[in-house]
DNA sequence: GCGCAAAATTGCGTGCACGCAATTTTCCTG
DNA sequence: CAGGAAAATTGCGTGCACGCAATTTTGCGC
Protein backbone atom coordinates (compact mmCIF):
# COMPACT_ATOMS: atom_id res chain seq x y z
CA UNK A 1 0.00 0.00 0.00
CA UNK A 2 1.16 3.47 -0.65
CA UNK A 3 1.53 5.41 2.42
CA UNK A 4 1.57 8.86 2.43
CA UNK A 5 0.11 11.83 0.83
CA UNK A 6 2.73 14.24 1.99
CA UNK A 7 5.70 14.55 -0.24
CA UNK A 8 7.99 15.86 2.42
CA UNK A 9 9.88 13.76 4.85
CA UNK A 10 7.90 13.03 8.00
CA UNK A 11 10.41 14.46 10.40
CA UNK A 12 9.05 17.60 11.93
CA UNK A 13 9.92 20.83 10.22
CA UNK A 14 8.44 23.92 11.83
CA UNK A 15 8.50 25.59 8.45
CA UNK A 16 9.05 29.21 7.65
CA UNK A 17 7.09 31.67 9.69
CA UNK A 18 7.38 34.42 7.16
CA UNK A 19 6.13 34.06 3.62
CA UNK A 20 8.50 32.07 1.42
CA UNK A 21 11.04 33.99 -0.63
CA UNK A 22 9.88 33.94 -4.22
CA UNK A 23 6.19 34.73 -4.27
CA UNK A 24 5.81 34.53 -7.98
CA UNK A 25 7.60 31.25 -8.38
CA UNK A 26 5.40 29.83 -5.70
CA UNK A 27 2.22 30.86 -7.45
CA UNK A 28 3.33 29.19 -10.62
CA UNK A 29 4.00 26.00 -8.78
CA UNK A 30 0.55 26.13 -7.28
CA UNK A 31 -0.88 26.61 -10.75
CA UNK A 32 0.92 23.54 -12.00
CA UNK A 33 -0.22 21.64 -8.97
CA UNK A 34 -3.81 22.58 -9.62
CA UNK A 35 -3.53 21.75 -13.29
CA UNK A 36 -2.32 18.29 -12.38
CA UNK A 37 -5.10 17.82 -9.83
CA UNK A 38 -7.81 18.85 -12.23
CA UNK A 39 -6.45 16.82 -15.09
CA UNK A 40 -6.18 13.78 -12.87
CA UNK A 41 -9.74 14.02 -11.61
CA UNK A 42 -11.18 14.77 -15.04
CA UNK A 43 -9.45 11.84 -16.67
CA UNK A 44 -10.30 9.51 -13.80
CA UNK A 45 -13.97 10.37 -14.02
CA UNK A 46 -14.03 10.18 -17.78
CA UNK A 47 -12.16 6.95 -18.37
CA UNK A 48 -12.27 5.26 -15.01
CA UNK A 49 -9.56 5.44 -12.35
CA UNK A 50 -7.34 2.61 -13.45
CA UNK A 51 -7.41 3.53 -17.08
CA UNK A 52 -5.49 6.68 -16.29
CA UNK A 53 -1.74 6.47 -16.28
CA UNK A 54 0.60 9.01 -14.79
CA UNK A 55 1.80 9.72 -18.28
CA UNK A 56 -1.72 10.76 -19.30
CA UNK A 57 -2.15 13.12 -16.38
CA UNK A 58 1.20 14.73 -17.00
CA UNK A 59 0.49 15.21 -20.66
CA UNK A 60 -2.92 16.70 -19.97
CA UNK A 61 -1.30 19.16 -17.60
CA UNK A 62 1.50 19.98 -19.99
CA UNK A 63 4.42 18.67 -17.97
CA UNK A 64 6.70 15.70 -18.16
CA UNK A 65 5.88 12.49 -16.31
CA UNK A 66 8.90 13.03 -14.14
CA UNK A 67 7.60 16.41 -13.07
CA UNK A 68 4.36 14.82 -12.00
CA UNK A 69 6.28 12.96 -9.36
CA UNK A 70 7.85 16.16 -8.17
CA UNK A 71 4.37 17.26 -7.17
CA UNK A 72 2.66 14.03 -6.21
CA UNK A 73 4.38 10.94 -5.00
CA UNK A 74 1.80 8.48 -6.19
CA UNK A 75 -0.59 8.13 -9.03
CA UNK A 76 -3.56 8.38 -6.70
CA UNK A 77 -2.51 11.50 -4.85
CA UNK A 78 -3.43 13.90 -7.59
CA UNK A 79 -6.92 12.47 -7.90
CA UNK A 80 -7.47 12.61 -4.18
CA UNK A 81 -6.00 16.09 -3.98
CA UNK A 82 -8.57 17.31 -6.48
CA UNK A 83 -11.24 16.50 -3.94
CA UNK A 84 -9.51 17.28 -0.68
CA UNK A 85 -7.85 20.35 -2.18
CA UNK A 86 -7.82 23.09 0.43
CA UNK A 87 -9.37 21.02 3.18
CA UNK A 88 -6.49 21.55 5.55
CA UNK A 89 -6.54 25.30 5.19
CA UNK A 90 -10.31 25.51 5.42
CA UNK A 91 -10.57 23.48 8.59
CA UNK A 92 -7.77 25.34 10.31
CA UNK A 93 -9.28 28.66 9.29
CA UNK A 94 -12.68 27.61 10.58
CA UNK A 95 -11.21 26.76 13.95
CA UNK A 96 -9.31 30.01 14.13
CA UNK A 97 -12.48 31.92 13.28
CA UNK A 98 -14.34 30.73 16.36
CA UNK A 99 -14.35 33.13 19.26
CA UNK A 100 -11.85 32.29 21.94
CA UNK A 101 -14.55 31.67 24.52
CA UNK A 102 -15.93 28.49 22.95
CA UNK A 103 -14.31 25.25 24.02
CA UNK A 104 -11.43 24.38 21.75
CA UNK A 105 -12.73 20.84 21.53
CA UNK A 106 -16.07 22.10 20.26
CA UNK A 107 -14.48 24.48 17.82
CA UNK A 108 -12.44 21.70 16.29
CA UNK A 109 -15.28 19.22 16.21
CA UNK A 110 -17.70 21.63 14.62
CA UNK A 111 -15.17 22.74 12.05
CA UNK A 112 -14.43 19.18 11.07
CA UNK A 113 -18.04 18.05 10.96
CA UNK A 114 -19.15 21.08 9.04
CA UNK A 115 -16.44 20.58 6.47
CA UNK A 116 -17.18 16.95 5.85
CA UNK A 117 -20.93 17.35 5.69
CA UNK A 118 -20.82 20.38 3.41
CA UNK A 119 -19.08 18.63 0.56
CA UNK A 120 -20.80 19.40 -2.70
CA UNK A 121 -22.16 17.09 -5.32
CA UNK A 122 -18.92 16.95 -7.20
CA UNK A 123 -17.14 15.46 -4.26
CA UNK A 124 -19.84 12.99 -3.46
CA UNK A 125 -19.83 11.70 -7.00
CA UNK A 126 -16.08 11.39 -6.98
CA UNK A 127 -16.15 9.65 -3.62
CA UNK A 128 -18.22 6.84 -4.98
CA UNK A 129 -15.64 6.46 -7.68
CA UNK A 130 -12.83 6.28 -5.16
CA UNK A 131 -14.28 3.93 -2.63
CA UNK A 132 -14.51 1.18 -5.18
CA UNK A 133 -10.78 1.12 -5.88
CA UNK A 134 -8.60 0.00 -3.03
CA UNK A 135 -5.59 2.14 -3.85
CA UNK A 136 -7.67 5.26 -4.21
CA UNK A 137 -9.55 4.66 -1.02
CA UNK A 138 -6.29 4.19 0.85
CA UNK A 139 -4.91 7.42 -0.56
CA UNK A 140 -8.09 9.20 0.40
CA UNK A 141 -7.85 7.99 3.96
CA UNK A 142 -4.17 8.81 4.15
CA UNK A 143 -4.99 12.35 3.11
CA UNK A 144 -6.63 12.96 6.46
CA UNK A 145 -3.12 13.24 7.92
CA UNK A 146 -2.63 16.44 5.96
CA UNK A 147 -4.76 18.42 8.35
CA UNK A 148 -2.20 17.87 11.07
CA UNK A 149 0.25 20.71 10.36
CA UNK A 150 -2.26 23.55 9.99
CA UNK A 151 -4.31 22.21 12.85
CA UNK A 152 -1.20 22.06 14.97
CA UNK A 153 -0.53 25.69 14.27
CA UNK A 154 -4.00 26.89 15.20
CA UNK A 155 -4.16 24.73 18.31
CA UNK A 156 -0.73 25.89 19.40
CA UNK A 157 -1.90 29.45 19.14
CA UNK A 158 -4.95 28.80 21.27
CA UNK A 159 -2.92 26.91 23.83
CA UNK A 160 -0.08 29.37 23.90
CA UNK A 161 2.61 26.72 23.60
CA UNK A 162 1.45 24.49 26.41
CA UNK A 163 3.64 21.39 26.51
CA UNK A 164 6.34 20.59 23.99
CA UNK A 165 4.39 18.24 21.77
CA UNK A 166 0.93 18.98 23.06
CA UNK A 167 -0.53 20.86 20.13
CA UNK A 168 0.86 18.47 17.61
CA UNK A 169 -0.31 15.39 19.43
CA UNK A 170 -3.82 16.77 19.71
CA UNK A 171 -3.87 17.71 16.03
CA UNK A 172 -2.57 14.35 14.97
CA UNK A 173 -5.10 12.61 17.19
CA UNK A 174 -7.89 14.54 15.53
CA UNK A 175 -6.56 13.54 12.15
CA UNK A 176 -6.48 9.90 13.09
CA UNK A 177 -9.94 10.08 14.61
CA UNK A 178 -11.27 11.55 11.39
CA UNK A 179 -9.67 8.73 9.53
CA UNK A 180 -11.35 6.17 11.73
CA UNK A 181 -14.69 7.89 11.30
CA UNK A 182 -14.33 7.85 7.55
CA UNK A 183 -13.39 4.22 7.55
CA UNK A 184 -16.45 3.39 9.55
CA UNK A 185 -18.63 5.44 7.29
CA UNK A 186 -17.21 3.90 4.13
CA UNK A 187 -17.73 0.44 5.49
CA UNK A 188 -21.34 1.29 6.17
CA UNK A 189 -22.10 2.67 2.77
CA UNK A 190 -20.24 -0.24 1.28
CA UNK A 191 -22.19 -2.91 3.08
CA UNK A 192 -25.94 -3.13 3.14
CA UNK A 193 -27.37 -0.26 5.11
CA UNK A 194 -28.20 -2.15 8.23
CA UNK A 195 -29.29 0.39 10.82
CA UNK A 196 -28.43 0.35 14.50
CA UNK A 197 -25.25 -0.78 16.15
CA UNK A 198 -24.24 -4.38 15.97
CA UNK A 199 -21.53 -6.46 17.50
CA UNK A 200 -18.76 -8.01 15.49
CA UNK A 201 -15.85 -9.80 17.06
CA UNK A 202 -16.40 -8.26 20.47
CA UNK A 203 -16.17 -4.70 19.21
CA UNK A 204 -18.99 -2.29 18.70
CA UNK A 205 -19.19 -1.08 15.15
CA UNK A 206 -21.18 2.10 15.01
CA UNK A 207 -23.79 2.84 12.47
CA UNK A 208 -25.09 6.17 11.34
CA UNK A 209 -24.40 9.16 9.19
CA UNK A 210 -20.97 10.56 8.55
CA UNK A 211 -21.75 13.25 11.08
CA UNK A 212 -22.49 10.60 13.68
CA UNK A 213 -19.28 8.81 12.91
CA UNK A 214 -17.25 11.97 13.25
CA UNK A 215 -18.83 12.93 16.54
CA UNK A 216 -18.36 9.43 17.89
CA UNK A 217 -14.71 9.40 16.91
CA UNK A 218 -13.88 12.91 18.11
CA UNK A 219 -15.71 12.96 21.41
CA UNK A 220 -13.19 10.75 23.24
CA UNK A 221 -10.56 13.39 22.57
CA UNK A 222 -12.53 16.28 24.02
CA UNK A 223 -11.25 15.83 27.59
CA UNK A 224 -7.68 16.06 26.34
CA UNK A 225 -8.46 19.39 24.73
CA UNK A 226 -10.27 20.65 27.81
CA UNK A 227 -7.41 19.90 30.12
CA UNK A 228 -4.82 21.33 27.77
CA UNK A 229 -6.89 24.47 27.43
CA UNK A 230 -7.48 24.82 31.13
CA UNK A 231 -3.80 24.36 31.72
CA UNK A 232 -3.02 27.62 30.00
CA UNK A 233 -5.97 29.76 31.09
CA UNK A 234 -7.13 28.85 34.59
CA UNK B 1 5.84 7.34 -1.04
CA UNK B 2 4.92 3.95 0.15
CA UNK B 3 2.43 4.06 2.77
CA UNK B 4 1.79 1.54 5.07
CA UNK B 5 3.35 -1.20 6.91
CA UNK B 6 0.21 -3.18 7.20
CA UNK B 7 -0.52 -5.39 4.26
CA UNK B 8 -4.21 -5.52 4.88
CA UNK B 9 -6.66 -2.96 3.67
CA UNK B 10 -7.15 -0.12 6.15
CA UNK B 11 -10.88 -0.55 6.50
CA UNK B 12 -11.66 -1.88 9.89
CA UNK B 13 -11.94 -5.62 10.20
CA UNK B 14 -12.72 -6.92 13.67
CA UNK B 15 -10.95 -10.12 12.80
CA UNK B 16 -11.68 -13.59 13.99
CA UNK B 17 -12.17 -14.02 17.69
CA UNK B 18 -11.32 -17.68 17.66
CA UNK B 19 -7.99 -19.01 16.45
CA UNK B 20 -7.72 -19.17 12.65
CA UNK B 21 -8.59 -22.43 10.93
CA UNK B 22 -5.33 -24.04 9.89
CA UNK B 23 -2.94 -23.84 12.78
CA UNK B 24 -0.08 -25.62 11.07
CA UNK B 25 -0.26 -23.62 7.88
CA UNK B 26 -0.18 -20.50 9.96
CA UNK B 27 2.96 -21.51 11.79
CA UNK B 28 4.73 -22.17 8.53
CA UNK B 29 3.81 -18.77 7.29
CA UNK B 30 5.18 -17.20 10.43
CA UNK B 31 8.38 -19.15 9.92
CA UNK B 32 8.73 -17.80 6.41
CA UNK B 33 7.96 -14.32 7.66
CA UNK B 34 10.67 -14.58 10.26
CA UNK B 35 13.14 -15.98 7.78
CA UNK B 36 12.52 -12.99 5.54
CA UNK B 37 12.87 -10.54 8.44
CA UNK B 38 16.13 -12.04 9.61
CA UNK B 39 17.59 -12.29 6.15
CA UNK B 40 16.66 -8.70 5.44
CA UNK B 41 18.26 -7.36 8.57
CA UNK B 42 21.36 -9.47 8.24
CA UNK B 43 21.96 -8.43 4.66
CA UNK B 44 21.21 -4.79 5.40
CA UNK B 45 23.72 -4.72 8.24
CA UNK B 46 26.33 -6.60 6.28
CA UNK B 47 26.21 -4.78 2.97
CA UNK B 48 24.44 -1.55 3.80
CA UNK B 49 20.71 -0.94 3.44
CA UNK B 50 20.55 0.20 -0.15
CA UNK B 51 22.84 -2.50 -1.43
CA UNK B 52 20.21 -5.05 -0.60
CA UNK B 53 17.62 -5.79 -3.24
CA UNK B 54 14.37 -7.59 -2.68
CA UNK B 55 15.70 -10.35 -4.84
CA UNK B 56 18.57 -10.88 -2.43
CA UNK B 57 16.36 -11.09 0.60
CA UNK B 58 14.03 -13.52 -1.07
CA UNK B 59 16.86 -15.72 -2.17
CA UNK B 60 18.43 -15.72 1.28
CA UNK B 61 15.12 -16.81 2.73
CA UNK B 62 14.56 -19.44 0.08
CA UNK B 63 11.48 -18.03 -1.58
CA UNK B 64 10.74 -16.30 -4.83
CA UNK B 65 10.87 -12.51 -5.08
CA UNK B 66 7.15 -12.49 -5.74
CA UNK B 67 6.52 -14.31 -2.50
CA UNK B 68 8.45 -11.66 -0.63
CA UNK B 69 5.79 -9.19 -1.62
CA UNK B 70 3.10 -11.50 -0.36
CA UNK B 71 4.58 -10.98 3.09
CA UNK B 72 5.93 -7.44 2.97
CA UNK B 73 4.65 -4.70 0.76
CA UNK B 74 7.86 -2.77 0.55
CA UNK B 75 11.54 -3.45 0.54
CA UNK B 76 11.98 -1.63 3.84
CA UNK B 77 9.24 -3.40 5.76
CA UNK B 78 11.15 -6.59 6.31
CA UNK B 79 14.15 -4.76 7.71
CA UNK B 80 12.01 -2.71 10.03
CA UNK B 81 10.00 -5.74 11.04
CA UNK B 82 13.18 -7.47 12.16
CA UNK B 83 13.56 -4.77 14.79
CA UNK B 84 9.98 -4.03 15.70
CA UNK B 85 9.05 -7.71 15.52
CA UNK B 86 6.65 -8.48 18.31
CA UNK B 87 6.43 -4.92 19.60
CA UNK B 88 2.67 -4.75 19.17
CA UNK B 89 2.05 -7.94 21.06
CA UNK B 90 4.49 -7.05 23.81
CA UNK B 91 3.06 -3.63 24.49
CA UNK B 92 -0.51 -4.85 24.50
CA UNK B 93 0.42 -7.70 26.81
CA UNK B 94 2.22 -5.33 29.16
CA UNK B 95 -0.86 -3.16 29.41
CA UNK B 96 -3.11 -6.13 30.02
CA UNK B 97 -0.78 -7.34 32.74
CA UNK B 98 -1.21 -4.26 34.89
CA UNK B 99 -3.72 -4.59 37.68
CA UNK B 100 -7.08 -3.05 36.91
CA UNK B 101 -6.71 -0.48 39.66
CA UNK B 102 -3.94 1.54 38.06
CA UNK B 103 -5.00 4.33 35.75
CA UNK B 104 -5.30 3.08 32.20
CA UNK B 105 -3.37 6.11 31.01
CA UNK B 106 -0.49 5.21 33.30
CA UNK B 107 -0.57 1.58 32.31
CA UNK B 108 -0.31 2.47 28.65
CA UNK B 109 2.35 5.11 29.13
CA UNK B 110 4.52 2.90 31.26
CA UNK B 111 4.18 -0.02 28.90
CA UNK B 112 5.19 2.10 25.94
CA UNK B 113 8.08 3.83 27.68
CA UNK B 114 9.39 0.61 29.10
CA UNK B 115 9.31 -1.05 25.73
CA UNK B 116 11.13 1.71 23.92
CA UNK B 117 13.79 2.20 26.56
CA UNK B 118 14.49 -1.49 26.99
CA UNK B 119 15.60 -2.10 23.44
CA UNK B 120 18.79 -4.10 23.38
CA UNK B 121 22.06 -3.36 21.69
CA UNK B 122 21.05 -5.08 18.52
CA UNK B 123 18.20 -2.68 18.00
CA UNK B 124 20.19 0.38 18.86
CA UNK B 125 22.83 -0.51 16.35
CA UNK B 126 20.24 -1.15 13.69
CA UNK B 127 18.47 2.08 14.51
CA UNK B 128 21.53 4.12 13.65
CA UNK B 129 21.60 2.31 10.35
CA UNK B 130 17.99 3.14 9.65
CA UNK B 131 17.88 6.76 10.60
CA UNK B 132 20.43 7.64 7.99
CA UNK B 133 18.28 6.40 5.11
CA UNK B 134 15.10 8.30 4.48
CA UNK B 135 13.02 5.43 3.20
CA UNK B 136 13.97 3.22 6.12
CA UNK B 137 13.29 5.92 8.67
CA UNK B 138 9.87 6.51 7.16
CA UNK B 139 9.06 2.83 7.28
CA UNK B 140 10.23 2.68 10.88
CA UNK B 141 7.97 5.55 11.85
CA UNK B 142 5.04 4.10 9.93
CA UNK B 143 5.46 0.90 11.89
CA UNK B 144 4.25 2.65 15.02
CA UNK B 145 0.74 2.38 13.58
CA UNK B 146 0.91 -1.38 14.01
CA UNK B 147 0.35 -1.14 17.72
CA UNK B 148 -3.13 0.18 17.09
CA UNK B 149 -5.08 -3.07 16.65
CA UNK B 150 -3.76 -4.94 19.69
CA UNK B 151 -3.88 -1.80 21.78
CA UNK B 152 -7.47 -1.27 20.70
CA UNK B 153 -8.34 -4.74 21.90
CA UNK B 154 -6.81 -4.33 25.32
CA UNK B 155 -8.24 -0.86 25.81
CA UNK B 156 -11.68 -2.01 24.71
CA UNK B 157 -11.53 -4.72 27.31
CA UNK B 158 -10.65 -2.30 30.06
CA UNK B 159 -13.32 0.14 28.99
CA UNK B 160 -15.96 -2.50 28.47
CA UNK B 161 -17.00 -1.19 25.07
CA UNK B 162 -17.55 2.42 26.03
CA UNK B 163 -18.36 4.43 22.94
CA UNK B 164 -18.42 3.03 19.44
CA UNK B 165 -15.01 4.17 18.30
CA UNK B 166 -13.59 5.12 21.68
CA UNK B 167 -11.07 2.36 22.19
CA UNK B 168 -9.80 2.55 18.69
CA UNK B 169 -9.43 6.31 18.70
CA UNK B 170 -7.48 6.19 21.93
CA UNK B 171 -5.22 3.44 20.63
CA UNK B 172 -4.61 5.25 17.37
CA UNK B 173 -3.88 8.45 19.24
CA UNK B 174 -1.29 6.67 21.31
CA UNK B 175 0.28 5.30 18.16
CA UNK B 176 0.47 8.72 16.59
CA UNK B 177 1.85 10.24 19.77
CA UNK B 178 4.58 7.62 19.84
CA UNK B 179 5.38 8.46 16.27
CA UNK B 180 5.71 12.13 17.12
CA UNK B 181 7.93 11.33 20.07
CA UNK B 182 10.18 9.20 17.90
CA UNK B 183 10.41 11.90 15.28
CA UNK B 184 11.42 14.41 17.89
CA UNK B 185 13.98 12.06 19.30
CA UNK B 186 15.46 11.21 15.92
CA UNK B 187 15.74 14.86 15.06
CA UNK B 188 17.65 15.42 18.28
CA UNK B 189 20.12 12.63 17.80
CA UNK B 190 20.50 13.67 14.21
CA UNK B 191 21.33 17.29 14.91
CA UNK B 192 24.00 18.40 17.29
CA UNK B 193 23.03 17.58 20.84
CA UNK B 194 21.96 21.05 21.89
CA UNK B 195 20.39 20.70 25.30
CA UNK B 196 17.33 22.53 26.57
CA UNK B 197 14.27 23.57 24.68
CA UNK B 198 14.56 26.10 21.90
CA UNK B 199 12.11 27.93 19.74
CA UNK B 200 11.84 27.35 16.03
CA UNK B 201 9.14 28.90 13.95
CA UNK B 202 6.91 29.69 16.91
CA UNK B 203 6.76 26.11 18.11
CA UNK B 204 8.51 24.62 21.04
CA UNK B 205 10.73 21.77 20.06
CA UNK B 206 11.46 19.62 23.05
CA UNK B 207 14.80 18.26 23.92
CA UNK B 208 15.64 15.30 26.04
CA UNK B 209 15.87 11.56 26.14
CA UNK B 210 13.56 9.23 24.31
CA UNK B 211 11.78 8.64 27.58
CA UNK B 212 11.20 12.38 27.95
CA UNK B 213 9.88 12.61 24.43
CA UNK B 214 7.46 9.77 24.98
CA UNK B 215 6.14 11.18 28.22
CA UNK B 216 5.76 14.62 26.69
CA UNK B 217 3.85 13.22 23.75
CA UNK B 218 1.63 10.85 25.71
CA UNK B 219 0.70 13.07 28.63
CA UNK B 220 -1.76 15.24 26.69
CA UNK B 221 -3.81 12.11 26.02
CA UNK B 222 -4.09 11.08 29.65
CA UNK B 223 -7.25 13.10 30.36
CA UNK B 224 -9.00 11.36 27.48
CA UNK B 225 -8.18 7.99 29.01
CA UNK B 226 -9.25 9.12 32.46
CA UNK B 227 -12.64 10.30 31.30
CA UNK B 228 -13.25 7.23 29.18
CA UNK B 229 -12.31 5.03 32.10
CA UNK B 230 -14.46 6.93 34.57
CA UNK B 231 -17.34 6.73 32.17
CA UNK B 232 -17.53 2.98 32.54
CA UNK B 233 -16.65 2.53 36.22
CA UNK B 234 -17.83 5.47 38.31
C1' DG C 1 18.44 44.36 -21.33
C1' DC C 2 22.59 41.35 -19.23
C1' DG C 3 24.33 38.04 -16.82
C1' DC C 4 24.28 34.99 -13.16
C1' DA C 5 22.82 32.17 -9.40
C1' DA C 6 19.02 29.65 -7.61
C1' DA C 7 15.32 26.84 -8.67
C1' DA C 8 12.41 24.11 -11.47
C1' DT C 9 11.96 20.78 -15.25
C1' DT C 10 13.35 16.93 -17.75
C1' DG C 11 15.35 12.26 -19.40
C1' DC C 12 17.30 8.27 -18.10
C1' DG C 13 18.05 4.13 -15.64
C1' DT C 14 16.88 0.97 -12.06
C1' DG C 15 14.49 -1.61 -8.88
C1' DC C 16 10.07 -2.25 -7.05
C1' DA C 17 4.89 -3.31 -6.14
C1' DC C 18 1.24 -5.87 -7.53
C1' DG C 19 -2.71 -7.97 -10.54
C1' DC C 20 -3.40 -12.11 -12.72
C1' DA C 21 -3.42 -16.81 -13.87
C1' DA C 22 -0.98 -21.09 -13.73
C1' DT C 23 1.20 -24.34 -10.65
C1' DT C 24 2.43 -26.61 -6.55
C1' DT C 25 1.70 -27.62 -1.78
C1' DT C 26 -1.12 -28.61 2.17
C1' DC C 27 -4.53 -30.73 4.77
C1' DC C 28 -9.04 -32.73 5.37
C1' DT C 29 -12.32 -36.52 4.46
C1' DG C 30 -13.81 -40.80 3.36
C1' DC D 1 -3.93 -43.96 0.93
C1' DA D 2 -6.55 -41.60 -2.63
C1' DG D 3 -9.13 -37.77 -4.09
C1' DG D 4 -10.02 -33.13 -4.15
C1' DA D 5 -10.58 -28.53 -2.59
C1' DA D 6 -8.49 -24.66 -0.42
C1' DA D 7 -4.39 -22.16 0.15
C1' DA D 8 0.20 -20.79 -0.81
C1' DT D 9 3.87 -20.07 -4.18
C1' DT D 10 5.56 -18.66 -8.45
C1' DG D 11 6.40 -16.30 -13.15
C1' DC D 12 5.13 -12.84 -15.96
C1' DG D 13 3.94 -8.36 -17.49
C1' DT D 14 3.10 -3.58 -16.62
C1' DG D 15 3.28 0.77 -14.77
C1' DC D 16 5.26 3.35 -11.19
C1' DA D 17 8.51 5.97 -7.83
C1' DC D 18 12.62 8.18 -7.47
C1' DG D 19 17.91 9.20 -7.44
C1' DC D 20 20.88 11.50 -10.31
C1' DA D 21 22.83 14.68 -13.44
C1' DA D 22 22.05 17.61 -17.32
C1' DT D 23 19.24 21.34 -18.98
C1' DT D 24 16.07 25.02 -19.01
C1' DT D 25 13.61 28.59 -16.76
C1' DT D 26 13.07 32.29 -13.45
C1' DG D 27 13.92 36.33 -10.81
C1' DC D 28 16.96 39.80 -9.30
C1' DG D 29 20.67 43.23 -9.13
C1' DC D 30 23.17 46.00 -12.01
Amino acid sequence: MHAILRARSPVWDPGPVTTPPHGLRERKKQATREALREAALRLAVEYGPDQVRVEDIAEAAGVSPRTYNNYFSSREQAIVAAITADRETRIAAAVAARPARVRLADAVTEAVVKHYTNTGEREHEALLLMTTRTALRDAFLDATADIEPPLTAVIAERLGDAGPHTARVLAASVAVAVRIALEGWLQLTGNAGAAGNFRAGGLVVPSGSLSDQLHAALSPLAPAFDVAERHTQP
